[in-house]
DNA sequence: CTTCCACTGGAAGATCTGGCCT
DNA sequence: AGGCCAGATCTTCCAGTGGAAG
């Protein structure tokens, strides 16, 4: 059988795009009471006064960055009308920087040409600020709003959302740039954690973004099909059931676009030119199980040891078992394998993260005199099978360079 | 109620990497 | 080159823990 023709049409999808996380939509559904909230925070900025700074919280996907970027294009446009005020929105996702300073040597990146970017480690933390400050002086509008998403990466270290709120007070002169920071996290407790100052500040307008019902996400997910599908594809026996899995489970509208495309996805592959709920019973487990896969790849090496440590005595029966009988089992695949072996300590604590995010079951035993405390570990939900295949990649391709040396 | 086991898990600091500045 | 800086990861040390046995 010859190629096929290449063609950009096929009998499912119009534009998948649609159903990415990339993609911003034009309405935000269910979100009016937040939006207003947004606009009305952000009326010191239009009026060319001191702004207020803002913190959304709610869970993941419920709208919190698209409602973000809406508002920001909405004021970007709206402000042209004005000549007293010209603001600047800076992004960032915190995703990964875990310190004020790092947060921090990213922002000054920001505002840089990409062959004079600083480096993110190396400079005394205040010269870091000192630089920033410097960015914020050069730079021509009368106001920055600091958009900090998933703010919450940060931990403790609050220094950023100390400095930026305040460094209208002595830092930088109002007269040249005003400076508000827009703080988005999905962890609740983060803001009890702050300093109560830096709270106080940071959280002088609160939007509070709950999750979405079912209804709310069919009103969603009918949105975007109109776009993503080609008319008449989408049954609405699908639509029922998205919303009522991503409803139950999250109430957020990501998870429901992505049981969306996959179901779409699989009804292509089948060659079949309607997406019903069957498409989406079966897409569920695949979603699910792509970033469980997802993470395990992510995991560092000393921890793909530990589970394949563990992973090996689950095979002989031998779990669950005590962190000493783990270690001993890992010290022999180290030496296997021919990696350096750590200490206990660390064992423990690598045990200690697998558990949290529940590829590792762990019970804690009590035998009292004679026997003590200690706990119990064996795999977790997770299939070995599949763990199987993420540890021959990731740890038996540096197996197979022996054979270059 | 006290003892005591066999760990657990917090704290502090060592070591290594990568980068800045003079 | 050498001093300094921050992050990441690991080591060392050890007080603390919880409950059955005594």
């Amino acid at each position: 059988m010859g190629l096929q023709q290449f063609d950009p049409t096929d009998g499912i999808f119009e534009d998948e795009e649609v159903l990415r996380d990339s993609h911003t939509p034009d309405e935000l559904p269910a979100r009016d009471e937040q939006l207003r909230e947004y606009q009305d925070a952000l009326k010191p900025v239009i009026k060319g006064s001191r702004p207020k700074n803002i913190f959304l919280v709610g869970q993941t996907g419920v709208g919190k960055t698209v409602a973000t970027q809406m508002i920001r294009n909405q004021f970007t446009e709206d402000q042209k009308q004005y000549d007293h005020v010209d603001a600047h929105f800076v992004y960032l996702n915190c995703n990964n920087l875990n310190s004020s300073y790092r947060v921090a040597a990213n922002l000054v990146n920001k505002f840089r040409e990409p062959d004079d970017k600083i480096n993110t480690t190396g400079y005394p933390a205040d010269e870091i600020y000192t630089k920033l400050y410097e960015e914020l002086r050069d730079l021509d509008a009368t106001h920055v709003m600091f958009i900090l998403d998933e703010i919450d990466n940060i931990g403790t270290d609050d220094n950023i959302l100390y400095n930026l709120p305040r460094c209208n007070d002595n830092k930088i002169d109002p007269e040249e740039i005003y400076v508000g920071v827009i703080g988005i996290s999905n962890d609740f407790t983060f803001r009890d954690n702050l300093r109560s100052k830096v709270k106080d500040t940071l959280c002088e307008e609160e939007i509070h973004f709950p999750p979405y019902d079912a209804g709310e996400l069919k009103t969603i997910i009918r949105e975007r099909a109109d776009d993503a599908f080609v008319d008449d594809v989408l049954d609405n026996s699908a639509i029922e059931l998205v919303g009522a899995m991503a409803g139950n489970e999250s109430g957020s509208a990501r998870r429901a676009l992505d049981l969306l495309y996959k179901a779409g996805d699989l009804a292509r592959r089948n060659g079949d030119d309607v997406v019903d709920e069957s498409y989406v019973r079966e897409a569920e487990p695949l979603v699910r199980k792509n970033k469980v896969r997802e993470e395990l790849e992510r995991l560092p090496t000393q921890s793909h040891l530990v589970l394949r440590a563990l992973l090996k005595l689950h095979e002989t029966d031998q779990t669950p078992a005590k962190s000493q009988t783990i270690y001993e089992e890992y010290l022999g695949t180290c030496e296997h394998l021919d990696k350096a072996s750590k200490t206990q300590r660390t064992i423990r604590d690598r045990l200690g993260q697998l558990s949290l995010k529940g590829f590792v079951a762990c019970e804690r035993r009590n035998e009292g005199k004679g026997s003590g405390r200690y706990h119990l570990y064996e795999l977790g939900d997770v299939d070995p099978e599949m763990i199987h295949e993420i540890l021959e990649t990731e740890l038996g391709s540096n197996t197979t360079l022996d054979e270059f040396n």
